[in-house]
DNA sequence: GATTTCACG
DNA sequence: ACGTACGTGAAATCA
């Protein structure tokens, strides 16, 4: 194997670390993020790849040889954020500190240099790889040097590049000529994208025989094109000039004094000592972090005895809290300063009495999820009484990234650190709340929930066993005859679970047409794939009966017997309220909120969650509140009409976008209206609704035009708030909610785009999560209030299931309906429906 | 551990 | 020209 010679291009990554973290910054106040980022990105090739050899390259500020050829070159770019500008000045000390060898040129970018290098190295028998992410430098790949784009882990040879761009290596160069670079604001030739690029440079192989073939008149190129061709003239070769890498800048340093990185200790630790990347200089220099200590960074935990802690606890103002693993809890407790220390099981009961005292005490009882906590005490039939602090929660209400667990941690010592960190923490989290307007949410929404989270996963939901274990054996020999039926009609034995295996069946041996890819470039076998190709084969069908039984057997029926508690028969979630980018909860171990409804089967599912003899279960589900927070948030005319109104919303819609009145409307128009009315809160395009319709992209591009001047109040507010979005960096809901999203500002259009759909949906979606939690929060205060022998067992982001006594259960529905359709204020009425039954199948509607 | 598929709102 | 509807969690397969 030849040597590897990586080449890395600093100020790219800097500038991709710096929009894709937050703003972090050291205690100095400086912006160190970026920085961070990239020696992180530098540590992990390292790490992953092993490189031989390694150079890392810099932008030298300043005009380069491309903007005396052309002023215009880059001169649409953005002026860079100061913050970012402040880091690119001190990257070159930092690499250099790790280590790396570093070169930089007046007068050239980064590009070339890498090219040079690239091409030194090849010559000299290295394997070079430039790491980038930079469509200009594919035209490198060749003998010899590669290309790695470690955003999307993805090699770029030759067959990637003409899956990307439809031409092989050598054509990039013309490619992106003919094409164009609108970052860079190098103008392409008017007229002509990608597909016909790609086209003409398959045609004619590159652009002498492009322009020859142009001027001669060719068949193949359309008038309008070759006309423009021929006018672009200099400009194309301008552009080729501009894209064109050098690989023969004057770069002084030879492959061969690139050796992987060594980097001079103290040199690096005064560096990091600066920026204050203390768990990084760990990472590098073990021995040289020993005496560093920082907020973000506290020193290994010390641990103590419980009975030398146990004076200092009683009189502290706050403390430590932990507990994990209910099945065989450990304890943690702590004070500021003083250590902190562990019980397990025997020892917390051997405490017994000092332990009541201390989490009945009114000290703010600090911990890093409170829920698992009470989960875990319970288990010691122990409580920790209000008031709390929950680092977890906090973070997460200022949508700060929590580091994912230690890999190699056991149990007992992440609980310490991570409980005695919470308390650390306490003072930094609580005013940070404070400066970005999210305290009130954590302590009037978020962290009185807990409580009422906890109460619900505690009280679970009872499960008809016998009936599971029937359906578990019905469906297990539905399963065996579509098994059968697929083995034949396949022609040998097939294991539908296999993504793999039903390609190689449709794609090789049956010849079916693929229909489109997975994310990951694979042949696609999916249920639209499967519906599509129904026509064309019997086979189609019966995978789709398969799927769809196995899913159901494995996911719920054998899911949910295997974690039915033994002990009280009942299945018991876990709500994750710290986890949804949006504000809404998850539910895990079993998830329980997502149990089928939509098919027959699933039906069946459903009808295994029962209510206990004596009750009924009750579930009271807001109605279309997503397009009612739109039209409260919006203040759009039509959409408050019409919920004021009390209409039905798909219809009124129907009647705008086909500008018929109501009588007029037919079963198609209003299912095309739902679907535009579901798709507006997700920024869907025209593609994406004509797909979802089976209509052409002209039809709905149409009717989301006319959506918008019906709506005209909903299209200001989603400009209004992208640009707010994008200004900022940050979305919130009515209710002060926060989300930041960082891709607002990527420069990949994709990636933006993405963001932008988030900032639209998230003011939604999270306004809609924001209204349940107070309508949770009210019912709990109703339910102990009342001392009702109700209780609420789950909620499904727009719905709440209760367990009521059979005798009382029409009034206790239409007491939850009152108090959740008054949970909130809006522009427009909230509305509830509430339904009741014996199990969450067979659900009767009641009347208000 | 990543990928694919699919259940829900 | 980008790529093409938001937000979740779980199971099976495969590397």
């Amino acid at each position: 194997m030849k040597p590897r010679f990586y080449l890395i291009d600093a100020h790219a990554f800097l500038h991709r670390a710096y929009h894709a973290l937050p703003p972090l910054s050291n205690s100095k106040g400086e912006p160190v993020g970026a920085l961070y980022g990239f020696a992180r990105m530098l540590l992990q090739i390292l790490k992953r790849d092993k490189p031989e050899r390694v150079a890392v390259c810099f932008d030298a500020p300043g005009p380069t040889f491309r903007h005396k050829l052309y002023p215009e070159y880059k001169a649409t770019r953005k002026k860079t954020d100061e913050d970012l500008v402040f880091q690119l000045k001190k990257a070159r000390e930092m690499t250099e500190a790790m280590g790396f060898v570093c070169v930089e040129i007046a007068g050239y970018e980064a590009d070339d240099l890498m090219a040079t290098l690239a091409q030194k190295g090849a010559d000299d028998g290295l394997e070079s790889v430039v790491v980038t992410g930079d469509k200009d430098a594919l035209q490198l790949v060749g003998s010899g040097i590669r290309v790695f784009n470690p955003s999307r882990n993805l090699w770029m040879d030759a067959g990637e590049i003409e899956k990307k761009l439809g031409v092989g290596p050598k054509a990039v160069v013309d490619y992106l000529s003919l094409v164009g670079d609108s970052s860079d604001n190098v103008p392409g030739v008017p007229g002509i994208g990608p597909a016909g690029a790609a086209k003409l440079l398959n045609r004619f192989k590159d652009m002498d025989g492009i322009l020859a073939a142009a001027r001669g008149g060719d068949k193949a190129i359309g008038p309008k094109a070759a006309k423009a061709l021929i006018s672009a003239g200099t400009d194309i070769d301008r552009a080729h000039e501009l894209i064109e890498l050098k690989r023969d800048a004057p770069v002084k340093v030879k492959p061969e004094d690139c050796r992987a990185p060594a980097p001079d200790p103290a040199r690096l630790t005064d560096v990091f000592k600066a920026l204050e990347f203390n768990s990084l200089l760990k990472e590098i220099l073990p021995a040289a972090a020993e005496d560093a200590e920082t907020k973000d960074d506290p020193p290994a935990p010390v641990l103590a005895e419980f009975a030398d802690l146990e004076r200092v606890l009683a009189r502290a103002a706050g403390i430590a809290v932990g507990a994990v693993r209910p099945e065989d809890p450990l304890l943690a407790l702590g004070a500021e300063g003083k250590g902190t220390c562990l019980l397990d099981g025997g020892q917390a009961r051997a405490h017994r009495k000092a332990l009541v005292d201390l989490l009945g005490g009114r000290a703010v009882k600090c911990g890093n999820d409170i829920k698992e906590t009470l989960s875990s005490l319970e288990s010691l039939d122990l409580d920790l009484a209000e008031p709390w602090f929950d680092a977890r929660l906090a973070a997460y209400c200022l949508n700060l990234p929590r580091e994912k667990s230690v890999a190699g941690e056991d149990a007992a010592a992440a609980l310490v650190r991570k409980t005695a960190r919470a308390l650390s923490e306490r003072a930094d989290l609580e005013s940070r709340m404070k400066d970005e307007g999210v305290l009130n949410l954590y302590r009037d929404m978020e962290l009185p929930l807990v409580r009422v989270l906890r109460g619900m996963e505690r009280a679970g939901v009872a499960v008809d066993e016998p009936y599971l274990r029937r359906l578990s054996k019905e469906f297990s020999s539905a399963i065996a005859d579509l098994q059968a039926e697929l083995d034949s009609m396949a022609g040998a034995p097939i294991n539908v679970n296999s993504p793999k295996q039903l390609a190689a069946l449709l794609f090789d041996k049956l010849q079916l047409p693929e229909v489109h890819k997975t994310s990951k470039g694979g042949r696609s076998t999916d249920e639209e794939t499967l519906k599509a190709l129904a026509a064309r084969h019997p086979i189609a069908e019966k995978i789709l009966d398969y799927r769809e039984l196995a899913k159901l057997q494995s996911t719920y029926v054998e899911g949910l017997l295997q974690r039915l508690d033994p002990k009280t028969r009942r299945v018991h979630t876990t709500f994750d309220q710290a986890g949804a980018e949006t504000g809404r909860l998850s539910s895990l171990n079993p998830n329980l909120q997502n149990i089928p409804i939509r098919s027959e089967s699933g039906q069946k599912i459903r009808r295994a969650f029962v209510a206990p003899k004596g009750c009924l279960l009750v579930s009271a589900d807001y109605s279309q509140i997503d397009l009612r927070v739109l039209a409260h948030v919006s203040g759009d005319a039509v959409l408050k009409d019409s919920f004021s109104r009390g209409e039905d919303v798909h219809l009124r819609t129907a009647c705008e976008v086909f500008h018929v009145p109501p009588e007029k409307v037919d079963a198609d128009m209003r299912r095309k209206a739902k679907a535009v009315n579901f798709g507006i809160v997700y920024g869907q395009t025209a593609f994406g609704l004509a797909g979802q319709l089976g209509i052409p992209q002209a039809e709905a591009a149409a009717i989301i035009k006319r959506y918008f001047e019906r709506y005209s109040g909903v299209a200001r507010w989603f400009e209004k708030n992208q640009e707010e979005a994008k200004k900022a960096g940050v979305v919130r809901t009515f209710l002060g909610r926060l989300r930041r999203i960082p891709e607002l500002s990527a420069k990949n259009a994709a990636v933006r785009q993405f963001g932008e759909r988030a900032a639209r949906n998230t003011p939604i979606q999270g306004g809609s999560a924001d209204i349940i939690k107070l309508a949770m929060l009210a019912v709990s205060q109703e339910l102990e209030r009342s001392g009702s022998k109700a209780r609420m067992i789950l909620q499904i982001h727009d719905e709440l299931l209760f367990e009521a006594p059979e005798a009382g259960a029409a009034v206790f529905a239409g007491k939850m309906r009152k108090i959740m359709e008054g949970a909130a204020k809006l522009d427009v009425p909230l509305v509830v429906d509430v339904k009741a039954g014996p199990n969450w199948s067979e659900m009767e509607a009641l009347k208000a």
